[in-house]
DNA sequence: ATTATCTTTCCATAATACATGAACTATGGA
DNA sequence: TCCATAGTTCATGTATTATGGAAAGATAAT
């Protein structure tokens, strides 16, 4: 992850509805959601909703599979971390405390494997 | 965090240079830096600076105070750790693996305190 | 082959964001 | 008071981006 690569992913992710459906996709896990399915659920039209999955994709936070006639797009969680490893980077410069909320926040969702916490 | 919140601190990471300020004050901690200084280090003109530093304190990810002639910019550390629990919020729907990437480099930085890691 | 479904691409319009020069405000020192 | 330093604000030209209608591409069913 370099900045240029953060920049498409933060610039994708800063529109309204793009970041809706990133977030949907985020829920939506690994098995992913249609295009169409998608522009319903978010009340968009298919060519703008294609327009905005075209951002996401480009920026590699999602990813596109065919299945039938229908487009599949799933979030891409390696490159979601990899943004967010990107933005915390020397994040608290030996101050744990100033992170600790996010540490928190992610240990609650994915706790630490080593002992139990 | 609401998502118009989100959408302000994501558009205001979306930029090159305000990315670049950004990060500059995420490792300067809480002390912060003076605007000119910022400014001198990223090489760019102040007024265009004073733009970008404006853009990212409205989005509530650094805060200004005076300190004699200088106005000394910080990043708040806790915005920034409310913007990613936006992000991150849900993101696995239970499979704790998916985010394990995320989660070994906060805990490298920002050590669980239960136990030792 | 024809038709229906799902999605994307093309294109024009509208809106928004960006960088810069010049002017302005605020603080501190002589 | 006068001046220098530190930052900000304003106006403007430029460029990028978003949206939606119309048409086209791809797949599946009849």
């Amino acid at each position: 992850m370099d900045i240029t690569n953060a920049l498409s992913g933060l610039a994708a992710l800063a529109h309204e509805g793009r970041l809706c459906v990133f977030r949907l996709l985020v829920k939506a896990g690994p098995d992913g959601l249609a295009a169409g399915e998608i522009a319903r659920k978010l009340d968009t039209q298919p060519n703008t909703m294609s327009a905005q999955l075209l951002v996401l994709s480009n920026a590699g936070l999602i990813a596109a599979r065919r299945e039938g006639r229908s487009i599949i797009y799933a979030a891409d969680f390696e490159k979601m971390s990899a943004l967010l490893q990107f933005l915390t980077k020397d994040c608290c410069g030996g101050r744990p405390e100033i992170c600790a909320p996010l540490a928190a926040t992610v240990n609650a969702c994915c706790p630490p494997k080593k002992r139990r916490a």
